[in-house]
DNA sequence: CATAGTATGTAGTAATACGAGGTATTGTAA
DNA sequence: TTACAATACCTCGTATTACTACATACTATG
């Protein structure tokens, strides 16, 4: 067994699955970039770095799909909330149809 | 809603999936090149090109999960069939685990 | 005053899908 | 005969993206 091309294979998943991922958290609640770290390795288990994260962020900003705002507190940094623009709705909307379509493809082939 | 940010992502999405589903699909029966293809877009609507395909088997032998044979016919180009070696029936039990895993979890939040 | 935690970001590297092109054989329609 | 599509293999350059390492700044704790 291949324990490498395993551990490879898996960063190569994360490259698309990871902003599907994000969309799909940010559909329901708005979060700052750090909270959805923890939230991500909570939720699937998922471990990416920072400086995995907020590139994708800005990458997810730049095409539209998310807007984000600063919010400063009493103490501490501020943090800059992400939230799902219109668009990041509809985009992600035919995003979860081809992954389900995808999920169902490969549980034929997977059987 | 942002098209091509769809269409780009579906192309990041295939980077992992592919070599997932073409070892899937060797797990049954042996295939040359040139079939997978035929036989990907049937089974999985994926239309990829050769450019994607005979790179991306050219690594799995590299990694010891295939293994291929010329196939000479009595009328047309000869076939390189694939299959999969032992090490990829093991790799390939590791990779199927982290699928479930991950499916599990996109659906807890896509819901 | 040093260290850990929170919170943001950038730069360089490795891996990979894709488009465009190349080679060779075979069957078919103009 | 000639041209073309289909079969079947392949390579090269480009764009995209996760990862490691680093940089910055504020706050609380020992």
């Amino acid at each position: 067994m291949n324990t490498n091309f395993v551990y490879k294979w898996q960063s190569q998943v994360k490259k698309g699955t990871l902003a599907f991922i994000l969309l799909n958290l940010l559909k329901c609640n708005e979060y700052y970039g750090y909270e959805l770290i923890g939230h991500l390795k909570a939720e699937t288990k998922i471990d990416i770095a920072e400086g995995t994260l907020y590139p994708l962020l800005n990458r997810l900003k730049k095409e539209g799909l998310v807007h984000s705002k600063w919010v400063t507190q009493s103490s501490g940094i501020p943090r800059k909330y992400y939230q799902l623009t219109g668009s990041g709705i509809q985009t992600l909307h035919s995003m979860n149809s081809y992954w389900k379509g995808l999920e169902h493809s490969i549980e034929k082939i997977t059987l």
